[in-house]
DNA sequence: CTGGTAGTTTAGATTAATTCTAAACTATTG
DNA sequence: CAATAGTTTAGAATTAATCTAAACTACCAG
């Protein structure tokens, strides 16, 4: 019978960045990364977790958020005031918001060119540029 | 002796967007929209009204915010999780934010130029277009 | 393997921003 | 002026997020 391991890719990322793979880490890293670029909130990925049967705490979902956030393993975005979302696609790109339904979908990179950006003030340098394109539905 | 309108021109705006001159709504609009360019989050505008004398509830604040941005006075800002902004400048421009301050700063509009960006998507229409340049302090 | 320990998780309390509620107030209109 | 529709308010409620200190666990040394 061949071993399949699920925690594999999961695995390998907490030990890329040097994070203690817990089971409430490695967990949350599957739904996180295991199904393609995703927009999750912590109460969201908590509600998930909780669903798919994983015992694990709001507090713990915060925290592994922050800290795959600052391991570069995600990207959060501010949108609406109030709730943040945290993105798995890393790279360069952007945002379509869709007020109506507060849904948050990606634009890829090289789908909008900034021709022209300020220099960033002295003393500073630019960390990011965040471009969100607010959609209302038609009429 | 000349009659000094210290109300008039915020007096004039909220007639124009059909709302009752108050005597909180006209302190609010004169402490927002006689300085020039202002970027205010609720507590601070209410800190300011109560420092100035003005007998206002936080809630009438708020309120008034969300007034003013209906009818699109002012423009709402989020740019950190758990804290909104007011704009008082409304026409086209962009924003520096400043992480380790949190000041945000106005960038006009004529210094972003956005070459390419993708269509909004079938029965949508693009609303807004903000772009926030993040900024760290060097080194 | 086993015990020690540093790092992790947790329930629950706490904080902070914002919204809600229903009662008191006030600008406006007749 | 009186009626009323719109406004303000204190305080409670809600919500997202953070904190706390005690319980737990992955890991390493022996």
């Amino acid at each position: 019978m061949t071993t399949s391991r699920p925690y594999g890719p999961a695995l390998d990322r907490l030990k890329a960045v040097k994070l203690r793979p817990t089971r409430q880490r490695l967990a949350l890293a599957r739904l996180l990364f295991d199904q393609g670029d995703r927009h999750v909130s912590a109460e969201q990925l908590h509600g998930e977790a909780v669903e798919a049967g994983i015992r694990v705490s709001l507090a713990t979902v915060y925290n592994t958020l922050h800290q795959f956030t600052a391991q570069g393993m995600l990207r959060e975005v501010v949108i609406e005031p109030g709730r943040s979302y945290f993105d798995t696609n890393v790279s360069d790109h952007h945002h379509f918001f869709f007020e109506d339904t507060g849904i948050l979908q990606d634009i890829p990179g090289d789908l909008v060119r900034l021709a022209l950006l300020p220099a960033a003030p002295h003393g500073t340098s630019v960390r990011r540029v965040d471009v969100i394109v607010r959609l209302a539905s038609e009429q």
